[in-house]
DNA sequence: GCCGTTTTCGGCCCGACTGTTTTCAGTCG
């Protein structure tokens, strides 16, 4: 393991290891469970985790860490070594954890390969596979040693999870494809894309059809299938040539509710809501909810009737839980309440869009003309500041112009208002990009920070307070500057931000630009629940990008966010008032 | 390893599919 400056990260990385290094070495699933567990409450963490050196009862505190673990925490903390995860990894090669991440390939098999041809890494395996060194192993026949190279061959060229932004378009083309086969009367997607995850791992297609078989052998021939992983009477797994796997299930039409559910998971809230069942006397599965009968053989095998099936609402009703939205059925929420999660339809404001004067596609008329057409009240022009030179940001007497252009254009547009604005460089130091007059004369500040995106926890977020505090400031940009797939950004004490944010009355923008999506949805949780205004921008640069504020509502709602919490859903003279009782 | 309104021990979700097997183990979601 390689330590970074982000302690957080190390040990999110480090638990995951040793769960994986248990699996391998046999240990209860349950122990290895528990430790990945450690890494996914880490990974919502949206506090200092350094607080935690000498608190160990802080960290018990959380769902999911016990004492073992939070001693474990704690001593990383204080020494930043882990003396169980050392005498783990001591125990199995370093590369026989990339040869579990062989698709196909689980604990069990991995062990046999390990233990009876001398196989520790992946190029071993490929090795083996071409001198028949797997023939000896157990339960290894032909087709699984030729399933194994296809899986290595695959992975070699696979991508990272796809990014939210690619999934749903690829999930909306193929349910307009499929749903249009006769005899299909009902089609979803479920899964992570509907719960709205910033990325994806496959893409999960759920479907009712008179004729199971010919909806399946149809899924087989769409364009782009490079293989075909599996194909049963209901259930069939493809492959596209773009790296990305998707499953269909043809369920029954009485059980839409029930697989819609099952497929759209998440797994720990499916089991959360079974072990609700199994209290309750009764069983749930992906055909339903039924009464338990003690019986082991499954109830619809047996023509037991379930209590509910058809709708997911009836369903969270029998179970005597409110219908919660697939964005939130993720392992850290409790299901008791559901708050009115914001809607695209809410959204009524842009304040963080481009024009030609910077990097922008759109004139300032045009950009207003499209948030016009989107029904919105308000659209702030908000173009890069000098330091952002890749972007063409402007100098102090280009945006002084840029400024007399915008309220030029206000003063002849009915309909909606047009805000002079900026997308200030936050400095490395917290410094902004341009003087305090100059912003001043600005309706709206959006600071942003766009370099010294590595810079360690403590700097980035004494950085990102000196921004949030000052008083010309309405709302910090992507606040992480993290970029799916290809940086991380900057690792804040988040809480701190939202503290600080919610003092000095400044927003957190979610960024709904698929690339960033930043805050992202824990940290937007942590801030909703503190009280801290949320914005929603697309800091759109041409016309279409307007369409990315879906990906932003949704991962608002992922942090529980409703109308209220969301300064682009206020009335406009809401929000005019919250934007000049910064300009007194 | 974690957890607790039948608690500090004894549980911890459930089914489809494949490939190897003659009845099931392993993987996946």
């Amino acid at each position: 393991m390689s330590t970074s400056n982000d302690p957080r990260r190390d040990l999110i990385a480090l638990f995951d290891e040793m769960g994986s290094i248990l699996e391998l070495l046999g240990a209860n699933g349950f122990k290895v469970n528990a430790n990945r567990k450690v890494a996914r409450v880490l990974e919502d963490l949206t506090g200092d985790i350094t607080a935690y050196r000498d608190d160990p009862k802080g960290l018990q505190a959380m769902d999911g860490i016990g004492k073992s673990s939070a001693e474990k925490i704690c001593e990383f903390l204080r020494t930043g070594r882990m003396e169980e995860y050392e005498q783990l990894v001591a125990e199995v090669p370093d590369g026989l954890l990339d040869v579990l991440e062989i698709p196909g390939l689980g604990p069990k098999t991995v062990r046999a390969i390990w233990e009876h041809a001398g196989v520790e890494s992946i190029p071993d395996l490929e090795r083996a596979i071409a001198e028949g060194g797997l023939d000896d192993v157990p339960r290894m026949g032909k087709k699984t040693i030729q399933n194994i190279a296809d899986s290595i061959e695959f992975m070699k060229k696979s991508t990272d999870r796809t990014p939210l932004g690619t999934a749903m378009p690829l999930a909306e083309g193929l349910v307009d494809q499929l749903g249009a086969h006769s005899g299909v009367s009902r089609i979803a997607w479920a899964g992570s894309l509907r719960r709205g995850r910033d990325t994806i791992g496959d893409l999960d297609i759920l479907a009712c059809c008179e004729d199971a078989a010919s909806l399946i052998e149809l899924f087989q021939s769409i364009d782009g299938v490079e293989k075909v992983l599996l194909a049963g009477d209901t259930k069939c797994s493809i492959r596209l040539d773009r790296g990305i796997q998707i499953d269909l299930r043809v369920v029954p039409e009485a059980a839409f509710g029930a697989a819609l559910m099952y497929f759209t998971g998440s797994k720990e809230h499916n089991v959360v809501l079974r072990e609700r069942a199994i209290k309750a006397g009764m069983r749930l599965n992906e055909y339903g909810l039924f009464p338990d009968d003690g019986d082991d053989e499954p109830p619809q095998a047996r023509g037991i009737a379930p209590v509910a099936s058809e709708t997911e609402e009836s369903i969270y009703a029998a179970l005597e839980l409110p219908c919660i939205p697939p964005e939130l059925r993720e392992e850290r929420n409790t299901l008791e309440t559901v708050p009115e999660l914001i809607t695209v339809e809410d959204i009524k404001a842009e304040l963080h869009a481009h024009t030609t004067a910077s990097d922008g596609h759109l004139s300032i008329e045009e950009l207003v003309a499209v948030a016009k057409a989107r029904g919105f009240h308000t659209i702030a022009v908000t173009d890069h500041s000098r330091s952002s030179v890749q972007a063409n940001g402007l100098d102090e007497d280009r945006l002084r112009a840029h400024i007399d252009a915008v309220r030029e254009v206000n003063e002849h547009t009915k309909g909606i208002t047009v805000l002079a604005g900026s997308e200030v460089d936050i400095l490395s130091d917290g410094r902004l990009d341009y003087d305090d007059d100059l912003l001043a004369a600005l309706d709206i500040v959006v600071a942003s920070p766009h370099v010294a995106l590595s810079q360690d926890p403590k700097k980035a977020t004494a950085r990102l307070l000196a921004a949030i505090a000052h008083p010309l400031v309405h709302i910090i940009g992507h606040p992480t500057g993290r970029i799916i797939n290809r940086r991380p950004g900057l690792s804040p004490d988040m809480d701190a931000l939202i503290a600080a944010a919610v003092e000095h009355d400044t927003a957190l923008e979610i960024n709904a630009n698929p690339q960033r999506l930043d805050l992202r949805d824990v940290h937007v949780r942590a801030a909703v629940e503190a009280g801290c205004r949320i914005a929603i921008d697309t800091d759109a640069h041409a016309e279409s990008h307007f369409d990315f504020l879906r990906y932003g509502v949704i991962t608002a709602r992922r942090g529980r966010c409703t109308p209220a919490d969301c300064v682009n859903s206020l009335s406009a003279k809401a929000l005019h008032a919250w934007l000049k009782s910064k300009r007194s």
